[in-house]
DNA sequence: TCTTGACCTTCCAGTGACTGGAATCTCCAT
DNA sequence: ATGGAGATTCCAGTCACTGGAAGGTCAAGA
C-alpha cells in the first residue's frame, strides 16, 4: 500500500503519518522507487494511533502505549495507569473550561448587546467591582494570577 | 514602574509582557537607559490582557477587545458577539472533552490494571469489537475519523 | 513516443502563545 | 571596585501537526 491508500482507510492525513514515521511511531518498509510500502500491520498500527490521539493521549503516551501493545510481557497496570494519568489532565481542563464557561454566560446576560457603549463584559474585564456578580460567593474566579496551571485560551 | 514591578502586580510574567509589546497589545514608553517605562495605564491594560486571556480569549480576540474598550463610541453588540463567540468554542472543547473522558472512564473500568498482559484498554485502541462497551448505544465514539475538528490532544 | 495528471518524495516554514536561555548592559549598595 | 539584581535583545524550543514549493515516478490516453 502507498501512502495515499493508507491515509484513506485510516482516517489520517498523509502529512500525519509522514510525520508519524519521522518521530518514529511507525516504521513502514520502501520499495525501489523511494516510495513507503505499507503493510497491514502498519495499517493496524495508524489506526492505533488515531484512536490513541482521538482520546486525548498525548505523542508521548501514545508511543508508551504501541511499545506496550507491542510487549506481550506488558502489565495491564501500566496501561491503566497512563489512561487514568490522561484522564486526569482531561478532568482538569474540563474544570477549568467550565469555570469560564460560568464566568462567560454571567457576563453574556449582563450586556445588553445594543448599540449603546455600556458594556458589563468590558467593566468586569477592566476590573471594576463587579456590577454583574449577584452570585453571592464572591469568588474572584478567572483573575489572570489565579489560573493555576492552564494558559488560558488553547482551543 | 520597571517591567518587574509590573509583571507582580499583573500578575503576567515580564517574559509575556514583552511578548505583548512586541505583537502589539502594549506600547510602554522607554527612559534613556532603554528601559520600558509603564504608566498605571499599562498596567490596567495588562491586567485587562490577563483577566480576558484566562476567560479564553485569544489573543486576537483580546485585541478586539481592548480596542473596544479605548473606543468609546463602541456598540457593546461587538463585545457581546466574541464573547459569545469563545463561550460557543468552550462549549466545543467542553463537550469533545467530556466525550473523551466517558470513553477514558468505561475503558479505564474495564481494564483489571494488574500484572497479566491481558488489558482491555489495549484491545479497544486495536479495534477490536468492544468488549468492553455494554453501553447498547453502539455508537462508535472517538475513532481518528469522527474526531469533528478537535486534533486530539492538546492540554 | 509524448504528454498529462495523479501521486509520491524531501525540505523548510508557520501555527499559538508563550518559555528558556545566552550574552550583554545598567543600576545601586557595599 | 565589585557584586548582584534586574533590565535588554535575540534565538531556539514547545506540541502536533499543516501548508507549500520543487522535483521524481507511474499509468493511461493521444
Amino acid at each position: 500500500m502507498n501512502i495515499g491508500e493508507v491515509a484513506s482507510r485510516s482516517g489520517l492525513p498523509a502529512k500525519t503519518i509522514r510525520y508519524y514515521e519521522e518521530i518514529g511511531l511507525i516504521h513502514p518498509l520502501r520499495t525501489e522507487n523511494g516510495y513507503r510500502a505499507f503493510q497491514s500491520s502498519d495499517l493496524n498500527r495508524l489506526a492505533f494511533l488515531g484512536r490513541a490521539r482521538a482520546l486525548g493521549f498525548s505523542i508521548e503516551d501514545c508511543r508508551a502505549l504501541v511499545s506496550l501493545y507491542d510487549d506481550d510481557q506488558r502489565e495491564s497496570a501500566r496501561v491503566k495507569e497512563i489512561t487514568e494519568q490522561n484522564l486526569q489532565r482531561i478532568a482538569e481542563k474540563i474544570a477549568e473550561l467550565e469555570a469560564m464557561r460560568e464566568t462567560l454566560s454571567r457576563l453574556a446576560l449582563a450586556c445588553s448587546g445594543d448599540e449603546s457603549p455600556d458594556c458589563a463584559i468590558l467593566k468586569d474585564l477592566a476590573g471594576e467591582e463587579n456590577p454583574a456578580a449577584a452570585d453571592g460567593t464572591g469568588q474572584d474566579c478567572c483573575a489572570p494570577r489565579a489560573t493555576s496551571t492552564g494558559k488560558g485560551a488553547s482551543a
